[in-house]
Parts: structure tokens; sequence; C-alpha cells
RNA sequence: GGUUGGGUGGCCGAGUGGCUAGGCAGAGGUCUGCAAAACCUCGUACGGCGGUUCGAAUCCGCUCCCAACCUCCA
């Protein structure tokens, strides 16, 4: 097994062997919402991959500058680049008769609550479009000295076919062939573009008269293009070349070319090094949305208000779920699998329960048990080493749950582990579980440290059937396991007495 | 039509030349007063057709099907 990080960079199309450009530090840049309506519960599953690509950075021990966008401006809607084409948070501005900025603050406001839902990280850095207009008119000016930006009635475009005629970097990322971009016809403008060719693209938009959200410029009263706004705030907290970029898939064509573009033609500089692309949530075999009814949201989901599922999942269910993919595979969400991550989660916390729990006797030997463990312990790590493929190291973490309960139900022994390897384990485990995949406990079983009134009842109730146990009094011992029960709260017999957990 | 990525056992989902993925569901067993939980055992799956190879789910060719992107979307 490899214990070098190594990532799949989507500019090669390849698994490459990860080196920071600066030693022990890494920059990380991940596309951010638009910030127009509530978030799509794709947004979670994306965010969440990266926020767990961060939180696992760092395990290593690197120091991380996350920078993660909030687009507030210059995204159009539908057939973009005309003059006359509403701006998303302008348009639902004027729909909910708000401010553009007080659509923004909603909207990013909500974005955050879920993000704390999921239990992910905040980025490092969190930069707005809206307040990098100065960063980005100097960009629009550094493409049109270089060559490749032109105005056209107020409005300047990125030349993307002279771009592709001097550089030929253009396409690289998407696949997209160049033969086939330059060869669209002009015919397809028709009469009413400004651009000179289709692949153009706006940097700078010249704003309506009925525009809400405008900047003078060099060039006229206007906005940036939607795509600007990533290469000059990455490049601002960055630097001009970085290491990792990050994103949903759907961006990789055309926003990420277009940001490798501006980058390019702004500093003749490559932007970032590598390049990583989260794939989409798909629901019923086909990506979610709105539109043809496709779709659920993150409440309907934790609430079960939905046609398309039995009953409500928690957010670190849903959280589970998603980890039980890769970040660059499809999920498909349907209420079987959820059914199935609820169990699996709740296997997993409370084999980590049991494991954090346990205290080694002493006179531990190591044998084959203990090299086993080990290899275990090595083998999680690897997994994550190799893109990090949380599906694979939650495998393992479920091997160890299976050792643990047989630990656990006195079907092995601690005595055939060394306190290390015990102590080895439990670390592992509680780094993979609180601190990579942040997973929260929402059992709320009892704990052993025991101080709340809840733990004290229950100890109570418990107390009381295991007297009636004793007296062989089923009745009483099968009332109070029935009626917990149906209030929610599950006891489980052992060896070592009865523990309770919530449903 | 072009680009990219897929089709794995009942479901979700890893795996990329020989060696158990894992979770859930299902069957049998152990434990238990009975259950639950837990543990043990079990399915021998890789769209189809050819080819390469001692050996292919994994490589190559053809073919069928699906998804995303190509227009705003994580």
């Amino acid at each position: 097994m490899e214990n070098t990080l190594k990532i799949y960079n989507s500019l090669t199309r390849d698994k490459e062997v990860f080196t920071p450009l600066n030693e022990g530090r890494i920059g990380m840049y991940v596309c951010g919402p638009t910030v127009y309506s509530d978030v799509h519960l794709g947004n979670c599953r994306t965010f969440t991959s990266f926020d767990v690509i961060y939180r696992y950075l760092m395990y290593l021990g690197y120091k991380v500058r996350y920078v993660r966008n909030i687009t507030d401006v210059g995204h159009l809607e539908g057939d973009s680049d005309e003059i006359g084409t509403e701006d998303k948070i302008s348009k639902k501005a004027r729909l909910e008769e708000l401010e553009p900025m007080e659509i923004a603050q909603k909207y990013t406001n909500g974005f955050h609550e879920m993000m704390r839902i999921f239990n992910t990280l905040p980025p490092s850095i969190e930069p707005r479009a809206t307040g990098h207009i100065p960063e980005q008119i100097k960009m629009v000016q550094d493409i049109i000295d270089n060559g490749y930006g032109y105005e056209s009635n107020g409005s300047i475009y990125f030349d993307t076919l002279k771009f592709i005629e001097e550089t030929k970097a253009y396409g690289k990322l998407s696949g997209r062939k160049i033969e086939d971009l330059m060869a669209e016809s002009r015919d397809n403008l028709k009469n009413q573009s400004e651009k000179r060719h289709p692949a153009d693209f706006a940097i700078w938009m010249k704003a309506a008269p009925s525009h809400l959200m405008r900047w003078s410029s060099p060039w006229s009263v206007g906005f940036p293009g939607w795509h600007l706004e990533c290469s000059a705030m990455s490049t601002k907290y960055l630097g001009e070349t970085f290491d990792i970029h990050g994103g949903g898939n759907d961006l990789k064509f055309p926003h990420h070319e277009n940001e490798i573009a501006q980058n390019m033609g702004s500093c003749n500089c490559s932007g970032a090094r590598y390049w990583m692309h989260a794939n989409m949530l798909l629901m019923n075999g086909r990506k979610m949305s709105k539109s043809d009814g496709n779709t659920i949201t993150p409440v309907q989901l934790f609430t079960g208000n939905s046609p398309h599922i039995s009953k409500g999942y928690s957010p670190m269910v849903v959280k589970f779920f998603m980890l039980q993919s890769h970040y660059r595979s499809t999920l498909d969400l349907t209420d079987e699998a959820l059914q199935a991550a609820e169990k699996g989660y709740k296997r997993l916390m409370e084999g980590n329960k049991l494991l954090q729990g346990m205290k080694h006797p002493g006179n531990g030997k190591p044998g084959p048990l203990d090299e086993e463990l080990n290899k275990l312990i090595d083998q999680v790590h690897a997994e994550m080493n190799d893109d990090f493929n949380t599906p694979k190291a939650l495998a393992v973490l479920f091997e160890i749950v299976t050792k643990v309960n047989s630990l656990n139900a006195g079907h092995l022994q601690l005595t055939d582990l060394t306190d290390l390897t015990l102590t080895r384990l439990q670390e592992t485990f509680r780094g993979f579980v609180d601190e990579i995949f942040a997973l929260e406990d929402e059992g709320l079983a009892g704990e052993s440290n025991g101080d709340s009134p809840m733990d004290g009842l229950m100890d109570l109730i418990i107390d009381i059937r295991a007297e009636a146990r004793a007296n062989k009094d089923w009745g009483t011992s099968d009332k109070i396991r029935d009626v917990l029960q149906e209030v929610g709260i599950v006891l489980k017999d052992s060896k070592e007495g009865t523990s309770w957990t919530k449903a």
C-alpha cells in the first residue's frame, strides 16, 4: 500500500503523486455557490466532498488555505452574453422585491446554515465577487493588454479564437477539440451578437438601463462576466499558480476552461496545478432537476416530506450515505439506499463508541490479531491517500468494527493485542470519524460520563428491569423494554449488562 | 451530432490482469427467559459478442444501453 498522497488530476486524466508548490502548505480553491436560491442538495455533496478533502489534508499535517467563493453577480439566466439578459441575483431581487444584496445575503446565510448542519468547516477565506470588482477590472485590462480581449459596444469579450490560435491551450481540461471549436461557424451568431465567435465569452458586460447591479469601469457602467471572479479571486488569495482547484463536474466546461483561459490570458500563468471535480448527485438515475420535479431539498430529506422517500433521514445519515461513494462517481439517491446508510451509520458510530470505551487490561502480546489490526490501521490511511477513497476507507473501518464487536462480546481477547495497538486503533478511528469524516454522533446514547439527568434516569430504569429479570418477572421486564421502544429508546442486553441508544 | 464518464450479485457501492471490498436486505447457526444487538457461515455478480493471455469484471475491438456537459446549474 502506498503512503504518499495521490490525486486524480482532471487536467491530465491521471492519478498523480501530490506535491505542493510550497512544502507543507497547500492552496486550494473551490468554486462556491451562486447565491440566488436555496442550497441544492447537489451542492451539499460537492462541498461535503471538498470538506473531507480539506480536513484530510490538514490531518496529514499540511497548512491549508482553503478559498471558496460566493458568486453574487455576473451569473446570467439562460443563453448568456446578450445585453438585456438578466443576472440571476438581479432577477430574484426583482421577483422578491428586495435589494440584490439582500438576496445574496439571504441565500448566503442559508448556505452557511446548511454547511453547518452537515458539519463542514468554513473555508479560510470566502470572498464575494461583488467585493472584488477592482481586481476583476484589473484582470480584464490585463487580458485586453495581452491582446486577448476586445470591446464591443461597451462590453469586453475574451477572444477565444485568437487565444486558441496563439496558445493551443484551450479545451485541454474538458477534452473539447480545438478544431471543433474553431470550426463553429460564425453564421451561428446571426446578427444580434456582439461576439466575434461563438466560443468567445463576456468578461465585462455593459449593463442594460434596468440592470440593478452596476459598477463603473473604463469601458462602461456594467458588471463582470461570470467566469472572471474565480480567476481574479484565486489569483488574489492563492497566487498566480496554486495547488488545487475544485468544483462540480458540471463546471468543467465552460466555467473552468474559461478560468484557465483568463489566467493564461492575463498573466500567462497556469493557475491551478491539480484540478479536482466532484461528480453529480443523481436521483432515480438522473440528475436532480427542479424543472422536471426530479429533486429533493435538504430540508425535505431531513423531514421526510417528499414523495421520493418513505421517511426522514438525519443530516449525518445523508453525509454518511455520500461518503460511501467516491467523490468522482455519480451517486444515485434512493430511499432504499438511504435506509441502508442509516443502519450502516449507526453500526459505525456504535463501533466507535465501544472502541473508545475500551481499556487495555495489560499484558497484551503481539500475535496474529495484533498484526491484523495494525494492517487495517495502515490500510485505512492508504485508502484515503489513494485519491481520497472514502468508500474503501469506510470498508476498512467496518472491518475494524467487526473486530471491536468481537472483542466486546468476548469472542476475541484484548490480551491478544498490545496496549499500543489499542491506542493506535482508538486514535485512528476517532481521527477518521471526528476529524476527517466529521460524523457527529446523533444517537445521544447512554454515555460513560453519565452526568445528565437522562443518564441517571436510564440507569434507574435499567436497574429496575435488571431486578425484575433476576426475579424472572418477564412481564415487568418486557413492558419496560417495549414501552421504551415506543418512545424511541432501544435497550441492548449483553453479558456486561444493559446499554441503551436512541432508535 | 461532439465531449467526458459509466453499465458489478435483491438495493447502494468499491475494485482495474490471478488473491474477501464494504454497507443494507435475505438464509442458516451461536448467544438470550424471549427478543433486539452482537458474533460465525452462506450467494460465487461483473451489459452483449469477439480477441489478447497460462489466466480478464479488470487489457483490445465491435456492439447495445445510460448519464452528465456542449445553454444557467455543485
